[in-house]
DNA sequence: ATGGTAGGTATCCTA
């Protein structure tokens, strides 16, 4: 059975109407995780959804600021959504797909503009999100689980992941800490990087453009902070990765454009 | 070095 999971920080989804057709039409995901929902879940286009054949949805949404949705023609088990660092922000779901695959869907804090968690805040939280959540995982490690982690993560850890690797060694997002922070979440479980295994570390690869830029495709001063990894023993199942760099081009799009992999399973 | 755009909310927050 062929499987494709697509991630997409949708910044808005209602005002996404149009991108979400697209998405749904164009690259036809099996199950789509969403971040930047920005809705409660009463007011979330549930009925868009399920036109465009997404029957079964969990949605973790809160007004104005972050949310998640899982949408997808398979059935969900087991949804929850997880809060971390005391908050109540909505920003993580678990859920269980057909095969006992288990879905993580993330948006890490962005971290605001100074790479200082002694004078940030959001940039503390940022650590400490990431910092919760490698206790959680590595307290698993080893349990055999079939795992999909993905999403925003608001970190560009390679190289060839920024426009400029040595121009935003200082800006948040690239910063060494972010960077070991992200590569401790990934050792806690093992995780495999699956866009990376298909599009080799040394070509460029972008998922995020900023709205500031005047032409974002000729200056292309592009970042990759949305990541599918997968658990080591679901790594043999990775068949194909896509990163839907058009998308960024379409009309009223959102910052970030669609992630996508195919599993054989 | 600076300021640039976008979305949601309600006059300013976050990205």
């Amino acid at each position: 059975m062929r499987l494709r999971i697509t991630t997409w920080n949708a910044n808005s989804i209602r005002i996404r109407e149009a991108a979400l057709r697209r998405i749904a039409g164009e690259i036809r995901p099996d199950v789509l995780c969403l971040q930047e929902t920005k809705v409660p879940d009463d007011r979330f286009p549930r009925s868009l959804a399920e036109e465009l054949g997404y029957r079964h949805m969990f949605l973790h949404g809160q007004k104005a600021y972050n949310g998640v949705a899982v949408l997808s023609r398979l059935p969900l088990a087991d949804c929850e959504g997880i809060h971390w660092c005391g908050l109540d922000q909505c920003r993580h779901i678990r859920c269980l797909l057909p095969g006992g695959i288990e879905l993580h869907n993330l948006y890490i804090p962005a971290g605001g503009d100074i790479p200082d968690p002694e004078v940030n805040p959001k940039f503390r939280h940022k650590l400490e999100m990431l910092e919760e959540l490698t206790g959680w995982f590595a307290s698993r490690r080893g349990d055999g689980a079939r795992l999909v982690l993905l999403g925003d993560l608001n970190i560009a850890p390679l190289e060839t992941d920024v426009w400029n690797h040595r121009a935003l060694l200082k800006v948040v997002s690239h910063t060494p800490v972010e960077v070991e922070t992200l590569e401790r979440l990934q050792r806690a479980y093992a995780f495999v990087d699956a866009v990376r295994r298909i599009i080799p570390p040394e070509r460029k690869l972008f998922t995020w453009w900023s709205y500031r830029a005047r032409d974002w495709s000729k200056s292309d001063r592009g970042r990759r902070l949305d990541h599918i990894w997968l658990s080591p023993g679901l790594a043999p199942a990775l068949v194909d990765a896509h990163v839907r760099r058009d998308a960024r081009g379409w009309e009223a799009p959102s910052d970030h454009v669609p992630v996508t992999v195919d599993l054989e399973l």
